[in-house]
Order: C-alpha cells, then structure tokens, then sequence
DNA sequence: GATGAATGAGAGTTCATTCAT
DNA sequence: CATGAATGAACTCTCATTCAT
C-alpha cells in the first residue's frame, strides 16, 4: 500500500516493515554472522535493490530496526502509567507490562537482547544506554525519597528489578521456564523484596 | 610450551590459547557479523591454514572456546565452596566469586554473554542450558528445604540472583556503574532478600 | 544482444556463453586439476561473482555446459537425416557428419571427452548414458532386422562405428592422423565392413 | 616391508604402491578437480609430508604413476606373443589379452582413460603418444605386407581395433555393456572384418 | 519506487609443499 | 625413513552495494 500525502509520495510502510520482520526472524534464526542483505531480501520477498531505497546501508538498517523496536518496548512497558497511582502499584503496572512484552513478542525480545550485548550497541548509543528504563529510574528515586526503597544505588535497584525478567524470557523461550500466574506474581513479589527498605 | 615426542611435532598449546584470545578480543571489539577466520588469524599472528590445524571449522573453533569460557566461569564461581558452610555463606561466597570473575575478566565475560544471547549457543546445548550454575542450583533447593528461601520455582530464585550479577557487570563495563565495596556488599544484600524466605 | 524488459535488467545470453567458451578453453589447456573459477572469469572477462548470477555453483555450470555441447554433437551429427534414406545411405551420412563436427569444433569436442572420461559424468546422468546416439541406435537396428548388419549386440555395433572416430579425431588433434579425403573414406569403408552382416 | 640391498637403504614399495592405489582410486571415485595430496595421504595411510620422500611433487608422482599403469597394460596385451604365431593368430591374442586386461583392472584402466584424455598427457608424451601399442602397430604392417590387411594408413587400422575395446570397457563398468564369451568373440570377429582386406 | 544483474572484495576453507623433529 | 604441524596462496562462493532500466 502506498500512501499519497499532501503532494508527497511516501514510501511504502509495508516494504519497510516486510524488511523488518525478515531481520528480526533471519537474526534470531542464524544470528549476525550468518545474516546478509540477500537474504533479508528474500525472506521479505522484496529485491536486494529495495532495501537500499528505505535504508543508507546495512549499519543504518540495524539502527533504524532496533530504534523501532526499543521504542516499542519502552511504549508497551509503560503504558497506562499515571503519576496519581502510589509508587508499588506503579512498580507492578510496569513489571507486568514489561513481562507480559516479551513473552507476547519474541522475536522483537529476543533481537533487542542479541543486539544489546553485541558491540553493535555501541554505534546506537554513543553516550547512555538506558534512556528506555529512564521512567522506571524516576520511578526508583521518588520510592527512595519516599523511604520505600533501599537507599542503595539507583542503577543497582533498577537493575535488581528488569534483569530477571529478561533472563527468565530467555529461560521461557527455550522452554526451561514456565510464565504462569504464580511464577509471574513470585516473580514482581521477589523484586520488590529485593528492593524495597 | 611446546613437547616433542619422537618423530612428531605436536601441536602447540599456546598457538591455541592465542588464537581463543584474538577471537574473544576481535569479538568484543567488532562482533559476530565483522569477525572473520582471516581477522583472527591475523590478530592471534598465525597464518590462517593453522587455525584449521586445531579446528574442524569456525562453528567448532567458537564452541570450544565457549566450553572453555564456561569452564573458567564455572570453576571460579564455586571455589572454596566447602559444604560445612551455611547456606548464606555458601551464597555469598558465590555471588562474591561470580562479581569478582566478571570484573576482572571483561573479555571473557563478554564473550560469553554475546554467545549466550546469539542462535550459536542453541549449536552448543541442544539439551540443558544452564549445567554452569548446578552447584548454585543445588544450593537453593538445600535453602528451600531448610525453609531459608522462598518455596518459589528455583530457576526463578536461580535467575534472581545471578541475572543482576551479569548486567550489572556490563553496565560497569560501560561505565554507568560502579562496582566499589558497597555496591558489592548491597547487591549481595538485595539478592538475598530477593529470594529469603 | 541485450533485452530489456520494463524495470528489469535481464541476464545476458553472451555472458553465459563467455563462460562456457572460456571454461572449454581452459579445461583443454590446462584440465580439471588446475582449473578454477577465477581463470575461468578472468578468461571470460566478467567478475567471479558474475558466473554465480547465470549458475549455481561449479558443478552446475559444468553439468550444463556439457549438455549444451552434447546437444551440439547430438544434433549436427543426425542433420539431414532423413527416414527414406537406405540404411547404408544414412550410416555414412551420420559417419561424415560426426567427422565433420569433431574435426571442426575441437574444444568442444575435447571437452566432452575429458568430462565423458571424468567421474564428473556420473553426476549428469544417473540412469542412461547414450542418449545422445539414440537415433544411430535406432538405425543398427533397423539394419539388423533388413538383414544388412551382423546379428550382434546392438551396443557392440554401436561401439565400433563411433569408438575409432573419436579416437581418430583425438590423432588428429595431437597431428598423429590425417583426416584426408581417403582416410575419411575408408574409416567409413571399415566401419561399415565392422558391422556389415 | 624395507629392503636393504648391498649397504643401500631401499624406499619402502609397499608404501610407494600405497600411495598409487589410493590415488587411482580416488581419481575414479572423485576426479582431478577435486583430489588432493592430502586425501591420498589420508587413503594410503601414510602423512602426507611421506608422499615427497617417494615424489617431487604432485606432477612426478602422476606421471610416475601413468608411467606404471602403461606399463602393466602393455606387458598384460603382448604377453605370450611369439613371432611364430601367424598374424591373424597374434591378432586374436593381442585383443583377447587386452579386453581380459581392462575387466580385470578397472582402476588401472580408468585411471588411465581419464588421464589420456586429459592435457596432463601432454607433459607425459612430449612426442609420441603410441608407444604403447608399438607391437601392434609392426603386427599391423606386417599383415599389410601378406596383404592379410587392408592397405589403409596404419594408425587407422590400429585405431580400428583398439578403439573399440577402451569404449566397450567404459560401457562395461557402467553396467551397459556384457561382456560374455559371445561378445568377446564378436568383438574380435567384427574387429577383424574391419581391417582385413 | 522497484528491480535484479553485475561487481570486486573478502568470506571460510583447502591446497601443495616444507621442515623440525 | 617418516611424521604432521605449519604456512601463504589459492580455492569456491557470498558479500554489501551500485545502477541501468
């Protein structure tokens, strides 16, 4: 589909999501090494050519693909989050969130994980790579003004808090884990443990 | 160090470990989609052919250096671990063990969590992932019988403690975090509350 | 000759015969041992990577360079042949047309005996591999049934009329036979007293 | 077995023929393009550092090899060969000697196709490529002389009877081609027809 | 915008050969 | 004599990218 817009011809979102999908799936299939622009282009059914319409090169391509998919996350993790609620009930929303993201999107999850500890990274962000948690780190400081939370480092508290949830996706996809009701309430249950004072 | 042996000339321990150490670094440095078998050859000063003298091919060269990793990882982790200790010591000494390999084993560690997050390691276990932290996982199921730890599902404990290890270590790697003696003493803190019952 | 289709740039049928002559060049200057991609390329004029759009790999441009000439052989050799032709009339028509062929075209003709004699011809045919004399087949057969020709196995005949005419042209090529006007003539002569009842 | 023969130390023959039988084996079974010093080394059982102690190098031990086979075939075709025997007599010895030949060695024999039709045999033959067959050749001439033979040039005639022989053995090994004592018999038969006069 | 033929560079790997033992 | 580790060149093939259409 493509769609006219005020005398512009834009290009065509599909193409360009097509283009998307196929990384994401080649990426978690056969990984960086293996990848290739022909065979992303063939797996989104579009000409090698074609990409090179929508994107610089490949490195512009993978920026683009994990800033979309970064600001997917971030959107979903906080989504309903309203400053009135107190600040455990917040905590929840956004774990659940969080959980409930990478379990319903594993292809997305896993990209940014590969992505994230590769040196790739280092081209995204040149100064902070952690402007997507930068809501739930507010959060973190109001609890410790609050006395709620340890008054431990602010790094250290948000980690303690989305690290297991990444790691235990990674469990679950490999089917070493299960993500049941219980396990889910345990698991924001321990978080909280860890941090709160 | 090299040992001959009548009418032979035996394969060079060193020429092995160099070419392990070109690819961690090269990897670290580039990544999985930038290194290349010629890259690594050049870097660890032996011609390329010779790489092919200690290994089948890439895929079995990059396994067995993450055996090895693992094995390094593994075997730091649990030293001194002498089960006459109580069950919190034997957790703290632990996570001390495990904080202290990472920080002074970037590369390493690095490494290894690169592969962990890439489709290699699905080459690597095709059954059972996480045989490196059996010692830790039996160690939380002897807490849950002696009522120390939560009744919770003991990957979910296992991944509480040990995932907040890891990516708190990249963090530090990046500089957004600092690992000083108490930000040592409170991770260990939390992760205990994390999972106590 | 180039065609271009709307939005298309098609592949060029001199391309792919560039390869093939120079691929026929080369195995008869220098064989199956020291040939490579790359002479093949240079020789051809086009970029190694070039070859890899018209074939799958070395095998398949192989495979189909040798039915190409097989088709060649095959239909130069039974021109003219025309049914109301006495048996005796057609033996010599095809006779002269295989010497004609042989003597005028040598690469291919030395080509396809170097790839006959190869073990590469086992990956070309795995069922039948006198296809390509059928019709002369068809014609002994017909002269064994009028009585004409020896009672023999057909292959047996088949043998001896086509056997000394490669092997002559092989000679010919290395100038230990003539091919003149009276040998042409009684090859022909002896061949047809080989089988002649 | 090694030999010592009058404060000489001999070559090992065992291993020399090693190295020969497995390089016949492996041109029939995979050819020039894709053998290698290596996989002979490998299917002689021996290193490969040990195949330069027998040869210079790969071109002297294929053409020591070519050398050897030639050899066996042409003492196998002229054995019991006695100036006595009348001409057609020596004539039906030569052919049945050298059909038994190639169905007794099929290694030998397609090794030594696969090699004469291959421009490797130019750097065997600076000259003459005949020579094998030198006795059949003076037979040949001797029948023109009794007017037993047709007057035709006398690489035609040879050709005539040989040529047939190698391309029915091909056939044979593919399994289209009997070689029973009636087509033995009506090879030679129809080989004589050709060129007697 | 979209195509895919075309490319030279470089990928992983094997090569013939050497030589210290 | 025999070994096999070691090599750099060369192998087959794929790469990211370009561009005429």
């Amino acid at each position: 589909m493509i769609i006219y817009y005020s005398g512009m011809r834009y290009k065509d979102k599909n193409k360009n999501e097509a283009i998307f999908q196929a990384t994401i799936q080649l990426l978690n299939e056969i990984g960086f090494s293996e990848i290739s622009m022909s065979k992303i282009a063939k797996r989104a059914q579009v000409s090698p050519g074609t990409i090179y319409v929508y994107f610089e090169n490949k490195e512009d391509m993978l920026r683009k693909l994990f800033l979309n998919v970064e600001q997917k996350i971030s959107s979903s993790m906080f989504q309903g989050l309203h400053h009135p609620l107190p600040v455990k009930a917040r905590f929840e929303l956004v774990m659940s969130n969080f959980i409930e993201f990478t379990i319903n999107h594993k292809d997305e999850f896993l990209f940014f994980e590969q992505f994230c500890n590769s040196p790739l990274i280092d081209n995204v962000y040149p100064v902070d790579s952690n402007s997507m948690f930068e809501p739930l780190y507010k959060l973190i400081e109001e609890g410790k003004e609050q006395k709620l939370l340890k008054d431990y480092d602010t790094m250290l508290l948000l980690v303690l808090i989305y690290a297991p949830v990444t790691e235990l996706a990674k469990q679950y996809f490999r089917e070493e884990f299960e993500f049941n009701d219980k396990n889910v309430k345990d698991l924001i249950q321990a978080s909280w443990d860890a941090i709160r004072a």
